[in-house]
DNA sequence: AAATATACATAAGAATATTATGTATTTCCA
DNA sequence: TGGAAATACATAATATTCTTATGTATATTT
């Protein structure tokens, strides 16, 4: 488990990426899918999720499509073209970024040993 | 210039790793030589800074000392012996946290091509 | 002399996460 | 069959952390 700083500002590129490939998901599964991806390393609270979520499809990144399991709701969110794209982004931006970060911490392999 | 949600979170990590390896610096030196080492796609605020140096010093992971140019003062930093531990604690931690990241987000260069 | 750079500092506000709590249903198992 | 645990949502209070704005003051460059 990691310290909950360094996952600080992770949250949405981890959900929006989450969902370009999954395609489906509700929020409970979120949690779960991270969790188990990441041997628990990763985990969502619900505080958190819930209203990253509302922020998410307020802002036109995300659709819902409630689901009655009996008398139980379900929210699925899936990703509007705007979502997408803003994924897409998300994730190539956090990729530069790693790069960036590996070189001012000094973690890049060697790749010269001769 | 990366979003600042995507640096939240590592500001401790970057200050403590970069009074391992460059022995003394004061802050206005640390906001620099970030941006220099980064090509200006990582640019530390003062209002952020400062304000974690003094956290950091509270918290016995920094020492203090002071000198006066003239009659401007200069607050050099270094580790102290348990700001170098939580410094190497922090940066493994950020290596993981990377590989982590790299296979929940399918970052992961493809080893086998053939 | 004025503008820019150096060098510190802090306060107000925004954003985001934690912790705690709440509701309600369903499933497991003893 | 009754209670615990899991499922599935939600939000409010608090804490943390960062941004933005502002302030002070000296030193350097033009």
């Amino acid at each position: 488990m990691y310290s909950s700083e360094l996952i600080k500002g992770t949250l949405k590129t981890i959900i929006l990426n989450l969902l370009k490939e999954q395609g489906r998901m509700y929020g409970y599964e979120i949690v779960q899918k991270v969790k188990d991806l990441t041997d628990a390393k990763i985990q969502l609270t619900e505080g958190a999720l819930y209203p990253t979520l509302h922020s998410l499809e307020k802002n036109g990144e995300l659709d819902i499509e409630k689901q009655y399991m009996g008398k139980r709701v379900r929210k699925y969110y899936t990703l509007t073209e705007q979502g997408l794209n803003t994924a897409e982004k998300k994730v190539s931006e956090f990729a530069e970024f790693i790069e960036t970060m590996k070189f001012l911490l000094d973690l890049e392999p060697k790749m010269n040993n001769g």
